[in-house]
DNA sequence: CTGTTAGCGCATTCAG
DNA sequence: CTGAATGCGCTAACAG
C-alpha cells in the first residue's frame, strides 16, 4: 500500500524525483537513484496502474478479443500474444466473445443475432490497443473499431480498413479440395463454412476456394455447405447427421482439425470406413491431427500471433526518432504460407 | 473521448449528478437521469476505468494466473472464469506463468529455478482479486499472496492459507492405480508427477495416491516417477524414451489425458500394443479421450472454475447488509468428486 | 540535477 | 434532490 509519497518522504526527495528515478530517466544523480530504488524495494512500493494511466493517458495494457479459448488455434494465439506483450511490459485483457448460435443450414444469413457485441465499453479507456482473433465481426463493430481511434490488429482474413495478418484462406480451401479432386473424388462437401455474407468472413473464404476448385474441375458440391462451429462436439453432431442422412459425399473438407476428428469418429462408429468409404481433410495441423493420422492443411499459428503482437508493440512504442517511419513500408495485410500435409484420412475413392 | 464534464455541460447539470445518474444511484430525479443518460449515449461517453479506480480504489478487474492456455483443462477454466466474471462486470487480466524446465528424473527437487516468479507487480494495484490455476507455487509466492492483502482463490489442491477449490488428487491417483491393480497389473509406473517437495503440489498428490495404492497391494513402483509437463509433446518424448529403455511396466498412470495420448501414440508407433502389452490411463476426460477410447479419471473442470469465480464475486461484492456473513460457513476448501471412466486403453495384462 | 505546481477523470464528502 | 470542493496517485511541464 506504499505510495510514491511514502518513498519520497523516506528517501528525503520529492515525488517527482522518485518517479524519475524509478523509471530510469537519465536526469537523476546515480546516488540518488540508488537510494530511491533501495527505499522503494524495501517499502514494497509498486506504482498504481490507475494513477499512471490517468496521468499519462496510456494504460500499458492491450485487449485480446477471441471467440474461443479451448480451440487449439485460439489457445496458441493467446499464449503467443500474451508472452510477446508481457515481454514488452504490457498487460493483456482477455475478452471472450462467443460466436453465438446460428440457424443452419439455411441460405446465407446475417450474423447470429444472439452473439454479444464487441462494445466500445469493453475496450475504451482500458487498453491502448486491441488484437482481434478471427472473429466474425459485424459491420457495426468494424465501424466502432475505426471510430475508437485506437490501434487494432485483426488476425484472420483481410478486413476492410483494419490491419490484418493471416493466411490465404481461399488458398486453404483450394489446397484441401484439389487434394481430394486429384485423388479422384467427385462428390465433395464442405463442413464448417460460414453463412456470413461478408466476403472477408474467415470460413467463407475457404468455402470460396472449395467452390472455385470444384468449378474448375467441372464439379459442383454434393450437398449444401454446413455452417457450424469448428469444435469436436460440433463435428460429432454433424457426423451423426451425415450418417443419418445417408448418401454421404465421398470427400469431406472440414474447416478445422477438431471438426474433422469429431466427424471421423462418428463416421467410423457407424461403420463408415475412413478413408476407404469417405475421405476427410482438416485445417490447422493440430497436435492431435498427427496422432490421429489426419490429413490437413497446416497453417503457421504462433507466427501469425507473433506478427500481430509485433505490430502492436511497434505502434505503441513510437520509434525513438529513428528514420521517419516510412508509411509505405507498412503493409496493411500480411499473409503467411499454408501447406498440405498428407496423412491417413484421405485416399482415392473405392480403395 | 467524451469526459464526464462534456456530459455535464451538455446536460446542464454538475458532474456529480452525471456520475450519480449513470451509476443508478437513487438520489436523482427521474427526468434528470433520463436526460443525462440520453446525452451520455449520444456523446458515446464511457467512464475512464483509470479515473474510476483511482477514485474508488477498486479496479473492477481480476487477475487470472495460469501456467498454460493450450492444455484443455486450463482452457476450459479460463473460458469459464472469464464468462463468470464478465457477467458480473469484471474484466479479466490474463497472466501466463510458464512452468519452466526442470531437471528430471532425479530425486525430489525444488521448483525449477528458471520459472518466472509471480511478482507482486503483476497483480497489485491492477486487480481487485486473483484466481490462480493449479500452478506450482513457490513458498515465496504464497507468502506474497498473503502479504498482498488481496483476495486470492487457488484452483487445485489445498494450499495452506489460500482458499481453494479442486478435486481430491490423492483419490485421483488411487482410482487410476486401483483400476490397473484390479486388472491384474503388477509392474506400474507413474508419469507426469512432480518433483516438487511441497505436499500440496498438484501432481505430487496424485503420485501419493499411486504409491499408497501400490503399497496396500504389496507392490512397489516398477521405475521412478517421471517428472514432466502434461502435454502431448511431452507424452511423445516420454513414450519414445520408454520404448528405448525397454522393459516397460505393464501399466502406466499418466497425469493428464494429453500426456497419455502422446505416450500411447509413440508406444504403438514402436509396435507396442495398447492395451494388450501395456495399459495406459489418463486424467481429465478430455474430449479427445473419448474419441481415442482412452480410459481416464474424469474431473469436473468447468464446475471447479465456476466455484472459484463465484467466490471471487462474493468477496468483491460485499453482501448488502444481509445476515452477517457467517465466517464459519465459508469453507476454505471445496473438493469435487472424480470418477473412473473405463474405455479401451486398459485391460488385464497378457490379454 | 531537483523541487513546485498543475492537472489526468472520476467519486465523494459536505452544503444547500 | 443537486452543486461545489476535495483528493485518489502519479507524471509533466516549468522553474531553479
Amino acid at each position: 500500500m506504499a505510495s510514491i509519497e511514502d518513498v519520497a518522504r523516506e528517501t528525503g526527495v520529492s515525488t517527482a524525483t522518485v518517479s524519475r528515478a524509478l523509471r530510469g530517466l537519465s536526469s537523476v544523480a546515480e546516488p540518488t537513484r540508488a537510494r530511491v530504488q533501495r527505499v522503494a524495494k524495501q517499502l514494497g512500493y509498486v506504482p498504481s496502474a490507475a494513477a499512471t494511466s490517468l496521468a499519462t493517458g496510456r494504460t500499458r495494457a492491450v485487449g485480446l478479443v477471441t471467440p474461443h479459448v479451448s480451440r487449439w488455434f485460439f489457445a496458441v494465439c493467446i499464449e503467443t500474444v500474451e508472452a510477446a506483450m508481457r515481454s514488452h511490459g504490457y498487460d493483456v485483457l482477455l475478452i471472450i466473445l462467443p460466436p453465438g448460435q446460428r440457424t443452419e443450414p439455411g441460405p446465407l444469413a446475417a450474423l447470429p443475432p444472439d452473439r454479444p457485441r464487441l462494445e466500445s465499453e469493453l475496450l475504451r479507456k482500458r487498453v491502448d490497443a486491441t488484437v482481434i482473433l478471427s472473429l466474425r465481426l459485424g459491420d457495426d463493430e468494424v465501424a466502432m473499431l475505426h471510430g475508437l481511434g485506437r490501434t487494432a490488429v485483426y488476425l484472420g482474413p483481410p478486413v476492410p480498413g483494419l490491419r490484418t495478418v493471416g493466411v490465404d484462406d481461399v488458398e486453404v480451401g483450394r489446397l484441401a479440395t484439389r487434394h481430394l479432386v486429384e485423388l479422384g473424388h467427385r462428390r465433395l462437401r464442405f463442413l464448417g463454412g460460414s453463412a456470413d455474407e461478408r466476403d472477408w468472413a474467415p470460413q467463407l473464404r475457404r468455402y470460396l476456394g472449395f467452390r472455385g476448385t470444384l468449378t474448375r474441375a467441372g464439379l459442383s458440391e454434393a450437398a449444401p455447405m454446413v455452417d457450424c462451429d469448428l469444435t469436436v462436439e460440433e463435428g460429432r453432431r454433424i457426423g451423426r447427421r451425415l450418417v443419418a442422412e445417408g448418401g454421404i459425399a465421398t470427400g469431406l473438407v472440414c474447416c478445422s482439425d477438431e471438426l474433422a476428428l469429431g466427424v471421423i469418429h462418428e463416421l467410423r462408429a457407424a461403420g463408415v470406413r475412413v478413408p476407404q468409404d469417405v475421405s476427410v481433410i482438416g485445417v490447422d495441423d493440430h497436435p492431435f491431427a498427427e496422432l490421429s493420422g489426419l490429413t490437413t492443411v497446416a497453417q503457421p499459428v504462433a507466427e501469425q500471433a507473433e506478427i500481430a503482437a509485433r505490430w502492436l508493440v511497434e505502434v505503441l512504442a513510437p520509434p525513438g526518432r529513428g528514420p521517419a517511419a516510412d508509411g509505405a513500408a507498412v503493409l496493411p495485410v500480411e499473409q503467411l504460407p499454408v501447406s498440405l500435409v498428407r496423412r491417413g484420412t484421405t485416399a482415392s475413392p473405392g480403395t
